[in-house]
DNA sequence: CATTTGATGTTCT
DNA sequence: GAACATCAAATGC
């Protein structure tokens, strides 16, 4: 990594990114780069599939039912790392989202990987194809070294944030139902670039694929 | 190919 | 005890 490969994309999105309506930046959050450093070095890759939830309103949201001491970073400022474990086995990776106070949060899903290629493919284990690196919430934990350890993070940092992808292009953004909940799936607060094989699908109905 | 199962922390019942 | 914002391996067609 050469710092002028990493030129156009050491500047963290500003925390007014953060602090807008949750849909809102669940969808703009597709397309940008999420980075992580470590001491092994950087990784990230393209946001293609997010996750909405807004505990005011959301039965799904882990905050529905008030704060917790697993939830209470989506109480934090906006702009702030949500790091839960699921299932008691994975790690899933949101940015919380709206007023500090407000719990609300976006799930990020899955990635394109751009950055640090070996260096995800050496946490993700041998026979882990390109395509699966940090495909699923769960994968992308893994591939960036993503912990409970790192609950609570500012993504103004500079171990953990999103920038404008340098050349970014327009994507064909699509709203879906949510995937692996049972509460309020049905809501059209999951978004992803259309006909993108590093989305997850896990979950959602099988057959005809690469249509959503 | 599809479906089932094991792993198991946190929260709720 | 059960459910859960998951994943990989095993098993069944």
């Amino acid at each position: 990594m050469t710092g002028l490969e990493e030129a156009g994309i050491l500047t963290p999105l500003p925390r007014a990114f953060y602090d807008r309506p949750t849909l809102e930046v669940a969808r703009d959050l597709i397309g940008k780069t999420l980075l992580r450093r470590t001491a092994e070095g950087l990784a990230g890759g393209v946001i293609v599939e997010t996750e909405a939830y807004v505990a005011a309103i959301d039965p799904a949201a882990h905050a529905y039912r008030g704060k917790t001491p697993r939830n209470a970073s989506m109480f934090a400022r906006p702009g702030t790392a949500y790091i839960y474990r699921s299932y008691g086995v994975h790690y899933c990776l949101n940015v919380v989202t709206e007023t500090e106070g407000v719990a609300a949060a976006v799930l990020l899903r899955a990635i394109r990987p751009t950055v640090g290629l070996d260096l995800m493919r050496r946490r993700r284990g041998p026979g882990i194809s390109d395509r699966d690196l940090a495909r699923g919430p769960g994968r992308l934990c893994q591939a960036l070294a993503l912990t409970t350890a790192d609950d609570g993070a500012d993504l103004l940092g500079d171990a953990l944030w999103i920038t404008e992808t340098p050349d970014a292009r327009p994507l064909p953004i699509v709203a879906t139902p949510r995937i692996g909940i049972t509460q309020a799936a049905d809501w059209l607060w999951r978004f992803a670039v259309a006909g993108e094989p590093h989305v997850s699908a896990r979950g959602v109905r099988s057959g005809t694929a690469g249509r959503e």
